[in-house]
DNA sequence: GCCACGATAGTG
DNA sequence: ACTATCGTGGCG
């Protein structure tokens, strides 16, 4: 049985947020099936002082949404073409967010075509994710108290066990921060986007 | 205004 | 290694 996550449960440092979030559910309302994934790999995002975030130039009118309250989406465009997911953390007007990078299928990813079954087995990478799950910009704002996509755990789940750590993904121009170990997944999960060498 | 450059992912 | 494709933000 899936129950919502408070919005209490955001408002805490971006890597506790990060790594708790492992292991619980998307839930996906909106279209015709309810979609449901389960988070295997994450990254935290920091205020000004990462020169990774997107916070670091302050609170542009891009990066405003991660300095105001924690459990709101924060959806941006990246390389023109992809969509990416991450949820405000910290309290409100200390900047911080997760990027939620892969997700397992659970539920309501039934497709037909053979070819479209192996590209959503998994959910791997921030943008397959967004496709995957249909977010886009207009999620960009939604309130995690309330909204119709949603993360949720489950407490006959078993626990997360075997969480690897380390750099986050595509962020090399990011001097000292680049080497900064904010990623977080199951280990040996299969929709895991990287393959680490574990 | 103009322009370089991504928190990507598929293909060769 | 190369590229599709566009919003953001730095700079003038």
């Amino acid at each position: 049985m899936l129950s919502r996550l408070a919005p209490a449960f955001f408002a805490r440092p971006s890597a506790t947020v990060a790594r708790e979030l492992l292991g619980t559910f998307i839930v996906q309302t909106e279209g015709p099936t309810t979609k449901i994934a389960r988070v295997v790999e994450v990254e935290a995002y920091l205020g000004q002082q990462d020169a990774a975030s997107h916070a670091r130039r302050g609170p542009t009118p891009r990066a405003a949404i991660m300095f105001g309250p924690p459990a709101h989406l924060y959806v941006y465009l990246v390389y023109g073409m992809h969509h990416c997911l991450n949820v405000v953390t910290e309290s409100d007007g200390v900047a911080g967010a997760v990027l939620i990078r892969a997700a397992e299928p659970v539920r309501g990813f039934a497709i037909a075509d053979q070819k479209e079954r192996a590209i959503w087995r998994a959910l791997a990478g921030p943008g397959k994710l967004c496709a995957g799950l249909e977010i886009t910009r207009r999620h960009n704002g939604m309130n995690l108290g309330d909204s119709p996509l949603y993360f949720a755990n489950d407490a006959e789940a078993p626990p997360v066990t075997q969480v690897g750590v380390s750099a986050r993904i595509g962020v090399a121009y990011a001097g000292a921060w680049a080497k900064r170990k904010l990623r977080f997944y199951l280990r040996g999960n299969p929709s895991v986007s990287v393959r680490p060498n574990d």
